[in-house]
DNA sequence: CAAACAGTTTAGCCTTGGCTAACAATATTG
DNA sequence: CAATATTGTTAGCCAAGGCTAAACTGTTTG
């Protein structure tokens, strides 16, 4: 549980800038992310099958291999995960809609991605950066920092 | 490659919010995130390692599992990976060191991270919440928006 | 309405990144 | 210095998320 090399002191350099954190602190960073990689991609397919119902009315498994620029064949797989998490309900070779559990994933996600991205071109970035940015960091933004770039921007705007 | 109902507009809802980006550059999105992920572990090892070195003199495969919260046969068969790229140079049982590649890869993740802790800090994100949201976001962070970052946050200072 | 095309699914393969259990090497200490 | 504790390695397992190739279903069109 602890470091090993108890005299650092003796043998550390001299120029250490910050120091580590705890170990319990450092090995929660790592957990946290881990965590969120487990999710991620539930989270960006929901999405996207949301964004195709509201903007398409329908969500097919190709529109998703396209727009993801992966194989149909992952995309059939993958909605054979979600159906099991009982996220969308799909019939063979008919569009995929989602489940009130479903649905509120992929509101909250879309909530989360637009607080992010809108964030992000508050700060000045350019948009097509702002929009690959936004669609990795979003995954990884404790609420407590969802809350502050959502401030941030609203007073960006009232200026 | 285009989508599939092109009649869209057609059976659209009323309230379409953003509009949906290009399929290509929507795809380009995703595939931008599923690159980062290929590499941000091993971005995350080495930087480990060099902090290690810098601040107690060595790096310990244990030190690595009990800071990453990961069991040492994670650990060990990780090392062998960095072993093969050439990252890290290893004799069993004894300390890691990095090799040139390495201590580079580790000097651009150290100034990376920072640069977004930073930040985070400078927004007014709590510490403990900086440190969990830097760990992820910083692989996600394009150039663009880290020179932005690292601006905001020396304007903060200068006030 | 049959043929061609488009969309979907399945099977089987691969790499990554976790884990536990068992074993091996080194370090510490009675 | 022998016994014990710590550290490191190996083997074998698993799930996730990619891929290609082949088969199947549904739609469009000559
Ligand atoms: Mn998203
Ligand atoms: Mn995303
Ligand atoms: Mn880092
Ligand atoms: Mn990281």
């Amino acid at each position: 549980m602890t470091d090993s090399n108890p005299n650092a002191a003796l043998t550390a350099p001299s120029i250490p800038g910050d120091a580590l954190p705890p170990v319990e602190q450092h090995a929660q960073q790592y957990a946290t992310v881990r965590n969120a990689h487990e999710t991620e991609l539930i989270e960006d397919y929901v999405e996207l099958i949301g964004d195709l119902l509201a903007h398409r009315g329908e969500a097919r498994a190709a529109d998703i291999a396209n727009r993801m620029a992966v194989s149909q064949a992952t995309v059939s797989k993958m909605i054979r995960r979600l159906n099991e998490l009982e996220l969308v309900t799909s019939k063979p070779y008919r569009s995929l809609f989602l489940t009130e559990a479903g649905q509120k994933m992929a509101e909250t996600s879309r909530a989360r991605h637009d607080i992010v991205l809108h964030f992000l071109r508050a700060l000045g970035v350019k948009d097509a950066t702002a929009r690959i940015d936004a669609e990795g960091m979003e995954h990884h933004v404790s609420d407590e920092t969802l809350a502050i770039m959502q401030r941030f921007t609203e007073q960006q705007q009232n200026n």
